[in-house]
DNA sequence: GTAATGCATTACCGATTGGTAAAGCGTTGA
DNA sequence: TCAACGCTTTACCAATCGGTAATGCATTAC
């Protein structure tokens, strides 16, 4: 299984992607704090999307105290994601400038 | 279900991202063309991946005769898929660098 | 030391997914 | 007209996934 499998089968979850956006937001986040943001989750279920975030190399674990603080793994979305992107940059450049162009600007 | 969701579900599968990288390749295919790269699969197997990716609105189809011709769709990806990207530029643009000057350059 | 906190891990469940086989359906060629 | 083609749809299966509950395991507070 190859790491870009890995970081597109973690971010198809919309939980995970709301949690890389809670996480790009606030830096660092302990589980806890996360989990305060998902009332209709148990905590169990938040560490282990966690788990799968950090298997795809989306997110960092550093251990403070009896805490345990998340961050965003910049590396793995430069290394991984941003050159697949770049793969359909020509695509979609061309037709955001044309819906830039509908939109009047 | 967000049109996010059904973008990033339909891209957190290996095939599909190899049909879109051979879409992106050749510009159009038709079911045919596409199920000769997969010789592992049945071609109704391909033909599910490709609705999955047209409900996802990453690829669209034509009829032509009795064939249909697949391409992607870029403004689908410009209008869900570049948002997102962007909020994210900012951590890996600054990890991009970071690799680049490991690399030496 | 012992209890409580914070998180991870495990076991388990229903739902979804990716796959095949077979039937269906419009289109074309004979 | 009707057989073959090209693709889609359906029915079905095993495997994976997201979720909970319960247990385990460090760490801190008392």
């Amino acid at each position: 299984m190859s790491e870009e499998d890995d970081l597109f089968r973690a971010l198809a979850d919309p939980t995970r992607r709301r949690i890389l956006d809670l996480l790009a937001e606030h830096e660092t986040l302990t589980v806890g704090e996360l989990a305060a943001h998902f009332p209709e989750l148990v905590a169990s279920g938040i560490s282990k999307h966690l788990m799968a975030l950090r298997a795809a190399g989306l997110v960092t674990a550093t251990r403070q105290g009896r805490h345990q603080r998340y961050a965003v793994d910049a590396d793995t979305m430069a290394r991984v994601l941003a050159p697949w992107v770049a793969k359909y940059d020509a695509y979609w450049s061309a037709a955001l400038l044309r819906l830039r162009g509908l939109a009047g600007e």
